[in-house]
DNA sequence: TCATGAAGTGGTAAAATTTCCCAAAAAAGA
DNA sequence: TCTTTTTTGGGAAATTTTACCACTTCATGA
């Protein structure tokens, strides 16, 4: 899934969300939206959400393993299932637009990455890109060396 | 079962479980609500948390495990039953109360996780969300090893 | 024994929010 | 330009939340 959009969220929580992205999610209804890492939100289907969280809570006892407690309790716990409405619209619950900082009016980002959408404030966006275009280098040489 | 959503404790020491999370229990009246390793509380439905405890004391001689009779002890023996009433709500004994720092007034996270609803004061949930933002990757990566 | 009150339990009605849907407006494509 | 698709806005219905009230139980002391 590939592409930057931009879109601002309507005075009732909502976010467009581009027909070019709906047909990469496989223009399926069962979504799941959850907090990322960085104050941004991911979008998947309910197919590829349950991929993750089987690889993360995995057995039954994988409440009391460490990495996979920081795992769920940071990124699949949170997540609230989504779909779009007729006009391809998502509408994002309260507690996960006070975690991305998406007020009504807010700009946004939608990107498409992989498996997933991730949605985040402009503004956040933009402070994330100027870190990140600082370690374009270094990632690029650290991941290439460990597949090699 | 997933969802984040907060509320707070009333006067009398009950806390509102959100109806999608009721429902994700099964709509069943017969649970068990314990302590967890984190000032924490677990909410299960009974024969989830049979299952939890037939995974932890697995055998008849479980007693004399050290592992067993920790995690019997820490989790699996303060369980009690619980019910909600009518209105979704959970009264929560006073020990568990104490236990998890929840007063009447408090407010608290109710996360959806696997099969079992988390119950967390806010400000313990803003600091463990602090630590474990921070051990994301780290986690991720000692993961992604294991399962590969 | 009975009145009193505190603490817990159960329920209801109104307010607020969310969800769902429709239709007009705008944009894109032919 | 005309047709089709996409976007925006808003209204109505349904759900959820809040605030409040009534009742039971239990302990206390007169």
């Amino acid at each position: 899934m590939n592409g930057e959009y931009r879109n601002t969220i309507d005075e009732k929580g909502r976010l467009m969300i581009p027909p070019r992205l709906r047909e990469q999610l496989g223009n399926v209804s069962e979504l799941m939206l959850t907090k990322s890492t960085d104050n941004s939100l991911w979008l998947f289907t309910k197919a590829d959400f349950q991929e993750l969280d089987a690889a993360v809570n995995y057995g039954p006892l994988a409440m009391f393993n460490k990495h996979s407690r920081v795992l769920d309790l940071t990124v699949i716990a949170p997540a609230r299932e989504a779909e779009l409405d007729k006009a391809g619209r998502l509408s994002i619950p309260q507690v996960l637009r006070e975690y991305a900082g998406l007020e009504p009016k807010t700009e946004c980002v939608i990107l498409g990455s992989r498996n997933h959408v991730e949605i985040i404030s402009a503004s956040a966006y933009d402070a994330l890109m100027e870190e990140y275009r600082t370690q374009v280098g270094e990632a690029g040489n650290a991941l290439s060396e460990q597949r090699m």
